[in-house]
DNA sequence: ATGAAAGCGCTAACAT
DNA sequence: ATGTTAGCGCTTTCAT
């Protein structure tokens, strides 16, 4: 019970200065062998209760932690879940998309709950299986989670058809193999769409790169309401989703043509870029120019005027991510999961 | 050299449809030793090109890929670097800080680039070694990265002793014996105090949370600059730095004697939606309050008006963290960097 | 309840 | 240039 002095534990002739790196030395200093070692620290309940006491302090007295290597290897089971974040449409090879990255903070935190570690790779996919495969067949992962789908759905289905533990982030297809969670994204598009003309927008344009599919769908999205409404809808592809946007936008806005009242975005992100160039040429928002955003961040509302958008529900994703690779990694069955989105109306837009 | 069919490889007896798990289970269809299959897909130089070709042929074949565990153990190297982000004195208890979040994209990329893995942990000190230990102990990683020092610069300075490829991003303090990357940030907090004060401010506040060490340098900085030029400077508190901040600053700027009209803020974020705020309020920013932001993250310029920021070099720092990593874990010895920030003046503050 | 023995799949001497 | 041997440090039967 008490912690008694750091010296003699009372167990063996061995001196307090012996190095313990492994099971065998720890077994050797509590006189026991290295099975009942590796059984007590497991917290099994097949060892006495009294020895295993002893063996835990013992252990922490010496700082001794098992190598997980070995113990991966021997158990068969890494308590490791490579989270991917496929590279493959973006321009320049690197990981800056802050919904990405919020993605990522929410799966860590659901991971770490989850007793899980959680391995990071940036993949750079290459037209084969390959970026994915060698970490499903690493065998240094439990589970793979995917953070977007970028353009390699049929990549990522002939993966899934061999390795079951997956699930993409990203938007779901009919007749999809791989289990995908995400929104909506098509409606999220609609409702934007909508909106902006329910508020008055007469002439729309939508920002944003279609490579992706996510974005693909939402541009349908908005395409079938301007349709819908009778409301022409002008596709401007903004390459390079980062903050040096900027020029992109400019351009957009000095075409002739540009005489957009509605802009329906692919990312909050962008939005912000266009309402940063919008106040600096002096027009109005939501007066002249009515905008929608796409994500809801948590900075969307810090923006001026705070930013109308489309909510994704990021972290009841990151949340049903984790539960379904868990389910899997148990070998049961689980199925896509598309989730609604929500258009939160702020002040970018007319009410 | 050419493909040829599926089938018959020409070397041995067994069918086409043997199950290849492991070394041995390919060195036997290659009709070699496992030993030397360890080397041709290692591409060691000490196999005939020939066979190393075969085998390496043989290996994609069949989708085979040695178990990393087995190699990892074995070998006694992870190619993993640990990424830990320590939850020190934060109230809620996730990733979410964009400044973290960006630094880590920038670790990600880093690593990626000189072929480590990146395993991301979240942590929670506890008052011991512990958590870190857990980490550095475990056998899993060649190097921890951590991603702030909370308030645990002791406790990493205790592990370090004992545990050398650990660089810190963080701020540097004279007998500190851990290896730190990172700001100036007493420097950071100064050049924001004088250059609102230049930009004649005469009654200054800095917002922030001064339990982690980086935010008090900020804030012994900016007090300096204050006392130095006799005007007041006002500590106000803001716990949780992320967007649900806003009822703090409310409270701040309801205070009766708060007639700021300079604000050092302690981050973009905090500074983001001080400015948010301000708007609502519908004070004229610069005119009546000058702001200054602390970071740079992309989003500073997308703000209206765009915030003048003490810039961090985030990716400098980035690839600064992993070259000191990769030479501690060679061996070699290594120091802290401090860098110095930059005052990016843009339109929160009247030039 | 504990010990002994047999690997997990790979790599690195050491042979040849 | 390749094969053979001996582990890396742990977990898990199988005995006792």
């Amino acid at each position: 019970m008490d912690d008694s002095s750091k010296d003699t534990t009372g167990t063996d002739a061995t001196g307090p200065d012996v190095e313990v790196r492994t099971l065998a030395d720890l077994a050797r200093v509590a006189g026991v062998s290295a099975g009942t070692v590796s059984r007590a620290l497991a917290g099994k309940s097949l060892v006495n209760a009294e020895t295993r006491e002893r063996i835990q302090a013992l252990a922490r007295q010496y700082g001794f932690r098992p190598n997980q290597m070995a113990s991966k290897l021997r158990s068969r089971r890494t308590g490791v879940i490579g989270v991917v974040i496929p590279l493959g449409h973006e321009k320049r090879q690197t990981i800056s998309d802050p919904f990405f990255l919020t993605l990522l903070g929410h799966l860590a935190d659901q991971l770490t709950e989850a007793g899980y570690d959680l391995m990071l790779s940036r993949a750079l996919p290459d037209g084969t299986t390959d970026w994915l495969e060698r970490i499903t067949g690493s065998g240094m992962v439990d589970g793979v989670l995917l953070i977007g789908q970028s353009d390699q759905s049929e990549i990522i289905d002939k993966v899934a058809a061999h390795y079951r533990p997956l699930v993409a982030w990203g938007n779901h297809r009919e007749g999809q193999k791989h289990i995908v969670v995400g929104t909506d994204n098509e409606l999220g598009g609609r409702l934007a769409a909508e909106h902006l003309i329910s508020c008055g927008a007469r002439n729309l344009a939508f920002f944003g790169d279609t490579a992706g599919i996510e974005i693909a769908m939402r541009l349908r999205g908005a395409r079938a309401a301007a349709e819908a409404a009778g409301v022409p809808l002008t596709h401007v592809p903004i390459k390079l989703a980062d903050a040096e946007m900027g020029p992109q936008i400019e351009a957009a806005f000095a075409a002739t043509s540009a005489n957009y009242d509605g802009i329906v975005t692919a990312s909050d992100l962008i939005a912000m870029s266009a309402l940063h160039i919008l106040h600096e040429r002096g027009r109005r928002i939501p007066g002249d120019i009515q905008i929608v955003g796409f994500d809801d961040l948590p900075l969307a509302r810090l923006t001026s005027p705070p930013l109308t958008t489309v909510r994704q529900e990021i972290a009841q994703g990151a949340r049903v991510m984790v539960d379904k690779i868990r389910a899997l990694i148990e070998g049961e069955t689980r199925h896509s999961k598309v989730m609604p989105p929500t258009l939160i109306a702020r002040e970018t837009t007319r009410s």
